[in-house]
DNA sequence: CGAAAACTTTACGTAAACGTAAGGCGCGGT
DNA sequence: ACCGCGCCTTACGTTTACGTAAAGTTTTCG
């Protein structure tokens, strides 16, 4: 039983789990388009089978485009994913390609850590203009 | 003396602190180009004085463009920063209007509120993935 | 069997946020 | 007088991530 070692969710996408899915049926699950979905094979993320011309989607063409749209809720572009893709499926011993891999993933913390910094301060002053309001709205009523 | 009552960070905004900038000044310090800059002008976000055709920009003007640029760190769009801006730029003479403002920070604040929690949990995804990163460099690092 | 549903390709459209010339003006220095 | 620098306007170009017809084929259901 040879398992290969991968990293995080990559496991289950080598392993083939006889289920196929329609564009339709993973459009719904996922709740995007059949256009995003094609989008994102003319994009070169996916490569489903076919049947005629028909696309059909393995176990592990659904477990890649849930990896493509984790990829989007954390702010990485097309081609970041894409990239992050590839370290996923092509061999993962390549180390120098984790290091390059790491770094993203670090540009986007600073990146997050930067807007949380933004978030705080924009919400303090946001608080500071609601008191204002009340303050004024308080004393406006007490002299109509 | 008729200080005109402003709300929160308009009171700096609106005030003469005879200090100006060029457009350069501004770009240099913000680390932006001058497209940028004269690009939110024409999105009606900065409307700087005029020497002949030069821009000339008080302190508030460079209060806004601050404000603006940490909008688009937090990753609203142009529209909704120009919303954002009106927020701190109103003055507030008219009570009626006033709750409908509060509302509008109100929203704000929840958004923010909403946005903060997302953050949290990106980031907490992305630090597990680094882990996993590290980890695995780590092992292929004992066994070359 | 025939209509509707689901799939296909091709290809132009769009919104956001600037980039990038191209060409011109005014000013301080040499 | 001339150079370069910083500023100006106008305006077309670019990227990202799809949206949106249009028009055809294939599959499925009553």
């Amino acid at each position: 039983m040879t398992t290969e070692p991968t990293i995080g969710l990559s496991s289950n996408l080598g392993r083939n789990d006889t289920q196929t899915f329609s564009i339709g049926q993973l459009a719904d699950e996922f709740e995007v388009t059949h256009r995003t979905i094609r989008f994102y094979e003319d994009e070169g993320l996916l490569s489903p089978a076919r049947r005629g011309t028909t696309r059909i989607y393995s176990n592990g063409d659904r477990g890649r485009l849930a990896l493509i749209l984790r990829g989007k809720r954390l702010g990485f572009s097309i081609s970041e994913i894409r990239e992050f893709l590839d370290l996923y499926t092509v061999d993962e011993t390549q180390t120098q390609q984790m290091n390059y891999f790491a770094d993203r993933v670090n540009d986007r913390l600073l990146m997050l850590d930067q807007q949380m910094e933004d978030l705080k301060q924009t919400r303090q002053e946001l608080v500071q203009i609601q008191d204002q309001i009340k303050a004024h709205l308080a004393k406006s009523d007490r002299s109509p």
